[in-house]
DNA sequence: GATGAATGAGGTTTCATTCAT
DNA sequence: TATGAATGAAACCTCATTCAT
């Protein structure tokens, strides 16, 4: 990747996002990402090697920025508040940001990713487990299996997510404070 | 109709679901699919006029099938062990037909689907959503919107199915009523 | 070619010429020949061993049947007699076999068309030709060129065919008689 | 555009006439049109969005150009000068052009022809049999069907102009006159 | 002999990538 | 750098021919 013209980057990426949500990857073609990024197909070939590299690229660009960057500053809050704050943000971007989340989904599991994408969920999947088994040391979670746990919250935000984004509403307080409060039904400990 | 039969589409079905598998919808190609399924190219066009007809007839079988045969006979439980029951054979049909639900959840975003096969999914969601109101109105379950709980229970399911692929194991007993367990804490009524 | 039964290579012939009277030869499909001739399209290599044999024994056949059989039995008539009774015979063949015309011409410039297919229409040619110099001798046709005298009589024999045949409309006596005697005008000898 | 241009498709044409005349449209392959006119097949597809849209092209190109166009400009004089003048080119081209001739006769029975295409020979005989009208009115042509004058003449030069061609002439002058008196005896109004 | 499903070579078409401008 | 027409490998698909029944 070179470094020309960071905005034109920027609307590669996006014309992919978008495209990707009308037509999935399977449906991605060189040509309609220029032409919906409005510029000429050979452009594309000087801001990446190939379609591969491009779609790779953007996968890195989307995991490096996602929830991520905010979790270290909740450190310092109890267990259940940073579940929540995390909750809270990861339901937020994960609405407002749904091509992207579309886009990461597609492409975990088609044949353009490289060996080095498939290592890059990983870390805040680890700082999940990390909170739950300080909430089970701390007697406020239950003391069960941390990867089932971790399997409810991340699955049931998720299809929270996806059926706002249905209802092509936003993630008000309000609907982040049910499913937050349901989920932690789940699996804080009971007496 | 001399050898032309049934099991011959039943062995494309199972060669594109294999394929789908490992290279995702995108990586699908119509030759791949016919060695796979141990016939000649042109094979595979006397029982689908075309790569999107295959695809298609796929989903519709696949959405034909899956877990829905089963719920009816369950209606006379009580809803908490109707939801269980549900959730075991959901379970066990998602891990052991994970290349399926790949297939699915794919080919819903993919460029070939069909307006058709786009409605067909609606059935599953009725029902399950009737017996959660039936639990609210029996005081079984909690008095939240039953959208919510609909979301928690199918996004972890979904979840927890992934995970169990992905160590390569079944869905064993043990599992099955941890991970219901865990999800009927969330939306049980607690007195 | 085998005589195992005449009558279904008759089917297969005229099957072959309704079909090429709707989609010309580059039309032309064996799947489509057999099922137009009610057999299975295996059927068709019982009787031909390929495609190019069976045009090829089509043409063969119309070539050694069309008008020229008839052709010697009138030779003890007046030149301008026997001219109108070969015009006659060929503007009914053409008409009534309208199929099997278009079928010669197309098969001629095709690329199925063997070298022996090549040179049996000569026949026909060489006898008017013959003719159109006894007329000349006996000062009943003018003393012109009689490539040219030919071309003309053979060129609008075929266009008044085709015109009864686009108008739907056999060739009765009147026709055949304004025709030929139109013709005539331009080759006898005026005085 | 930046080199997308006539010359691309005039070569095209071309190659596809050259074609047609040595393997017929049966013969046509879409890869062969490429190499014959010196580009990428893929390029093929840059002009004309399938081997259908570029034959029924180049045969609408050829229908609004051939004879056509001279037309006019002879109305001043007598009919039978006109008449001469249209046979003139008419001749001329056909021998001139006779791959397109090939070509459109062909086309018009070939798969490959659309509704479009079917309707736009009709110009020139609407043009012809007017004159020949007028020619009878003012007693220059026999009074009889006009549609038999024309099909005469049309008949006959078609036939004039594919001798030529098979003898490996060009049509002179003096073949041009001889054959048009020829047709003229046929259709001029005697004493 | 008759059938028609199966085959696979070869045709048509697509699309990632190149390159002349 | 930017363009988009040109390229051609590789995909999709067809259809003459074969062959098990």
């Amino acid at each position: 990747m070179k470094y020309k013209d960071e905005k034109k980057i920027e609307a590669i990426f996006e014309a992919t996002l978008r495209l990707t949500g009308t037509v999935g990857i399977a449906g991605l073609k060189m040509s309609h990402i220029a032409k919906e990024a409005k510029i000429a197909s050979g452009t594309l070939y000087i801001y990446f090697e190939s379609k591969e590299e491009l779609l790779n690229s953007l996968y890195a660009h989307l995991i490096n920025q996602g929830t991520l960057r905010k979790i270290p500053q909740f450190s310092h809050l109890p267990v259940k508040d940073q579940l929540a704050k995390i909750w809270e943000s990861s339901l937020i971007f994960r609405v407002d940001n749904h091509t992207q989340i579309v886009f990461i989904e597609q492409f975990s599991i088609s044949p353009f990713i490289s060996k080095e994408g498939q290592k890059q969920t990983k870390k805040f999947t680890h700082h999940i487990k990390s909170l739950l088994d300080k909430g089970k040391e701390e007697g406020q979670v239950k003391n069960l299996n941390t990867q089932l746990m971790y399997s409810l919250l991340v699955g049931s935000i998720r299809e929270f997510a996806n059926e706002r984004v249905k209802d092509k509403k936003r993630a008000n307080k309000k609907f982040i404070a049910e499913t937050f409060n349901l989920a932690w039904e789940a699996i804080k400990e009971t007496a």
